[in-house]
DNA sequence: GGAATTTACGGGTACGTACCCGTAAGCCGC
DNA sequence: GCGGCTTACGGGTACGTACCCGTAAATTCC
């Protein structure tokens, strides 16, 4: 019952180069106080003989914690979509408390860009191994990562991202390929080639660089497949649903041969709610994300398609990738694009986040 | 720097118990030696401080090794489906291998219910805490895994089951719902009620327990739905291309006006070479699994959807599962049912097996 | 009632790594 | 040659748990 393969640590290593266990740690761990000649040796012999630490020891004897700060959207009354990266971040921290990571929590309000600020300062001040955020304002967000960068803090971006950056990565989607697939589900709402299609972007703030990449992907598919069906844009600032009522109503008295409608993130609710008051709860309807009030009407028939990016799985990949980074100093995917998954009435029971 | 929660472990026990640490142990792990009251008293402490074994500790100090016996189908010629699973269980080996686990792996012919018989014997020669397999053959896996029962050793199921047999857990897809998903899916290319369905069967071995909760699942979808487009059903016993070819010819003959194809499992691709070879590519092709020729006729058209039940995270997930019985003596689902995803040419590139 | 056995428990070492502390050797200036 | 200082290294303990071994006390046996 023994552990037939004997596994060479430190004390091997030390015995083949006719030094200490300590020296050979410091060599591992970089630390100074070894001759150059010495240090080359050690060096050598864990080439040669494929040392790899034990992680469980090292852990246990290392009286150090980890600390990763999180820095997300607080789940707010209009949108719970931030609850789901949550959920698979405190999986991630259960999973790795044993190896001394712990994990603290900013929340910052999406409709109030000093409170990003404020929790980003409220970060630095503390002791900090890692950063996960969401990089909601580009601005903002600039400025505290140009201060991790300073002090050699890794941080990963989920959900959306900012170019060129030296971020340890990106999880999230591939917006494009997100828009295409909506445009090529939509096709099946879209029998006749003169059938109109009603893109819907309800969002308060101006995202100038994630949203377009979904448009971008959308009209691509049409013009690839040379699909000459109109297309029309319309964008509502007002998340409550009153405004959005009044919006579509206007947009549905200028366009009232619509036949498929494509809301651009998880508000597609309000759309689904808006069609059913109109009788219009047949109409082809695709939106985003796996929230009890999309799956509601997903059920009902009135959402026929929800993509959705795995927004838990980002959560918890997020926090991995720092762990793996901080404390097994391996190596990460730059970018970890989500897999762009399809919701229908027959899967969502069996969807995982 | 130093780890903030002081966390509570053995030797805080033996101190309030006024015992060793050895006495402690003693009843953590129900060994003999302690007297009831002794005994009691520590249960107590355990339940009252919340104890949490330090896993880290725990496997470090013992020197046993757990062995985790894995019985699949060969990768063959036919069929390279199981090479997915058995990723995963690498993946999870590699993981876990830190905790002392090993993993070995059996393999048997799909068309060889003997060698199915010799490799169960063979790992029960063995010294073997867990296993993990796919019951394919019902009388065979029923036999073997009664001598698991007599050993009190766990074992998991992964892509098909037997029910009622005391598995641990039962890892895969839900059949009935996947067929009743396909359904969904194919009667977008179904626009009339009188366009025609043919499903198709293509396997060596009459399977009378899985195949049949996907036709259920996928006629149900039809009957709930109030549709009453004609479904045909061929059975192909012969899994070669030539084989196949001749019985769709035959089909086709007999049924020239097929609107939409569904294949039911991974042999979907033999279908699509035969709809191009008649030049029939652009009919409505629905089938199974991620697999590099199936990926191949999906993004040229031919193959409309794919459903796939994550294979690779279903061997993961199954390793995972006894690691977590075996090592953490924590409680695992009994059914664990695999996301139905589903697959277009626009988003397979992002897929995760 | 004394020997043999069993019961109930404690001491202590090991797992592989981290890191503190001590020290011999070498070097410097004067 | 001596004090002071740096460099290079080893000894040893700790992390929290597992488990071997030893032993006093309790129990059984004849």
């Amino acid at each position: 019952m023994k552990k037939d393969k004997e596994m060479i640590g430190v004390k091997e290593i030390a015995r083949r180069a006719n030094v200490s266990i300590a020296t050979v740690d410091r060599v591992i761990h970089n630390r100074t106080g070894v001759s150059v000649k010495t240090r080359r040796k050690i060096n050598e012999l864990i080439q040669e003989l494929d040392y790899q630490p034990n992680i469980l020891a090292s852990r246990l004897a290392s009286r150090k914690t980890i600390h990763v700060a999180i820095l997300l959207p607080a789940v707010s009354d209009e949108t719970n979509f931030w609850e789901a990266p949550l959920r698979g971040i405190r999986r991630a921290e259960a999973e790795i408390k044993q190896y001394g990571v712990v994990v603290r929590p900013y929340f910052f309000d999406l409709n109030d860009k000093e409170s990003f600020r404020q929790q980003a300062r409220a970060i630095l001040e503390q002791e900090v191994h890692g950063v996960l955020l969401s990089p909601s304002f580009v601005e903002e967000s600039s400025a505290f990562i140009q201060e991790c960068k300073q002090r050699a803090l890794p941080y990963v971006f989920i959900d959306s991202t900012i170019p060129k950056q030296d971020n340890l990565c990106y999880i999230g989607p591939h917006l494009f390929q997100s828009g295409y697939l909506s445009a090529q589900l939509l096709t099946y709402g879209l029998p006749n080639s003169t059938d109109k299609v009603l893109v819907v972007n309800i969002s308060r703030e101006v995202d100038n660089f994630n949203y377009p990449q979904i448009e971008e992907g959308f009209r691509s598919f049409f013009k690839e497949t040379n699909r000459a069906n109109p297309i029309v844009r319309i964008d509502i600032r007002q998340t409550a649903y009153p405004s959005v009522q009044d919006e579509l109503t206007r947009a549905l008295h200028q366009h009232p041969d619509v036949a498929a409608w494509f809301v651009t993130n998880s508000r597609v609710a309000s759309v689904a709610r808006f069609l059913e008051g109109k009788g219009m709860a047949d109409k082809f309807l695709i939106g985003y994300d796996y929230l009890p009030e999309n799956i509601r009407y997903l059920k009902k028939g009135t959402i026929d398609f929800l993509i959705c990016h795995k927004p838990e799985e980002q959560g918890y990949r997020g926090v991995m990738a720092l762990y793996q980074t901080l404390v097994l100093s391996a190596g990460v995917e730059k970018e970890y694009f989500m897999p762009i998954d399809i919701i229908t009435r027959s899967n969502y029971a069996f969807y995982r986040n």
